[in-house]
DNA sequence: TTCTAACTCCCCCAAAACAGCGAGGCTGCG
DNA sequence: CGCAGCCTCGCTGTTTTGGGGGAGTTAGAA
């Protein structure tokens, strides 16, 4: 085991960010995270993309076939630092996690007989539809050598994190949603107050108006949201952005 | 109007990080928040919390009056940068927005006016809930030399804004919801079906579950989520980053 | 082991939402 | 000026949800 590149120059640090920036698809991403792992001397470094819909995306120096078996046994459910970092604001040391509970403690046996590395630390990255993805560095060593590599490469790891997120999402598009068409006020008044738990008759009291001409603002607002019933046009609303709550 | 500083070497982005890290509380955010401002010679510096109930939190360099104009007005809901960043993954510049809008010109004629300054770089900042907080440098000048601004530091005020953030949260923990909130895998089944449109009974079909069932897993997911009907169950679910659609 | 939380099923009836139809006034834009 | 989009109001009948009960199994955690 090499030691740990405890500091970064501004220099280094950008021109590792410039040859993020500079990177045109997956295979040359790939070579970026191999040389930023080889840069920190970490065992490996992982930017992995979770969607909605339990697809996901990786990036990065994991072995084979610890990703194949990370898929295979849907190690997304109870991966601790999926978890962890799915409900934290920060980025979190691998050892500020909750690994107490049995499928936890096999799963981490599991990680670290596939050479994974015991230490780790992970930056939750959001986007605005509930979008997440993790940018991770793992490594095999002793508890104060990582802490000081943590400490001292921190901030360099936030800003790549940022950076990867940027590239990924520039070379797949097709999970930046569109940006559709908008409500008119009285719309967004009507979904807004929907969203609150109001029914249609309070909803119409609010705003002084009749629960039949409120109706035609729903179906409108449901229509251009190309929603079902009320529900969906809500829900559509508020992950497009077009009401806050 | 002073020149932009337009570069900041490791030394001060390092102290200027360290006292970030040091304020213990609002008004030591505010000063810090001061300082930078001076550093980098702009306008105004501010970071803006935005909670889903629509209250506000915001420490920085906006005049009194604006700011207090800007609630009475409830600027919020009609504010670009709030709009653009809410949609949005990454740090946007303000001329990338949509000023399009009548009430968009409306306000952004009124925010130039209170001294808010025609050029404006904001970074958008998530929450395992659905939290969202924007870091935000504005300032009054040409497009050329806030292009350089904006080249030159954005990884600083990426940065500073995960900083700020960090320190925010700190600052004020009730923001960071109490963990207990969540769902049963069956309900954020339900939850998220229900997003989708699908009625009970499609939703009792898919899952191959009895609609009464189902309705068990969707009451307990509305008390749980503290909602009064379905419709604001699912909004809550998906405001709060429970699910995903 | 005990206990909790999650999952599954069933009844009835009132309240709310949905769907289809139509109509008129206002404003801003080309 | 006409057109488009927004705001406002009305009727009738069907479908969907909500609220009130109760009850058994299983898996995991204390």
């Amino acid at each position: 085991m090499q030691a740990l590149t405890i500091t970064a120059t501004k220099a280094q640090l950008d021109s590792i960010l410039e040859a993020l920036e500079g990177a045109s698809d997956h295979d040359a991403l790939q070579a970026v995270s191999e040389q930023l792992r080889d840069h920190f001397r970490v065992d490996h470094l992982v930017y992995h993309w979770v969607s909605s819909s339990g697809d996901q995306y990786g990036c990065g120096s994991y072995p084979d076939a610890w990703v194949l078996h990370y898929i295979e046994q849907e190690y997304l459910r109870i991966d601790p630092v999926i978890q962890g970092c799915y409900r934290r604001f920060h980025p979190v040391d691998w050892k500020q996690l909750d690994w107490s509970s049995k499928a936890a403690r096999a799963f981490q046996a599991d990680a670290i007989a596939h050479g994974v590395g015991n230490q780790g630390y992970s930056v939750p990255l959001r986007g605005p539809n509930g979008q997440f993805a993790l940018f991770t560095v793992s490594h095999n060593g002793d508890d104060d050598d990582w802490s000081e590599f943590t400490a001292a490469n921190r901030r360099h790891l936030i800003l790549i994190a940022h950076y990867f997120n940027h590239k990924a999402l520039e070379l797949h598009p097709e999970r930046t949603p569109e940006a559709g068409q908008t409500l008119s006020p009285r719309e967004v008044d009507a979904m807004t107050f929907l969203a609150m738990g109001y029914s249609r008759a309070q909803v119409a009291e609010t705003l002084s108006i009749s629960e039949h001409t409120l109706r035609v603002y729903i179906e409108s607002a449901r229509f251009k949201l190309g929603a079902v019933n009320t529900t969906h046009a809500v829900a559509r609303a508020l992950s497009r952005g077009l009401i806050v709550i």
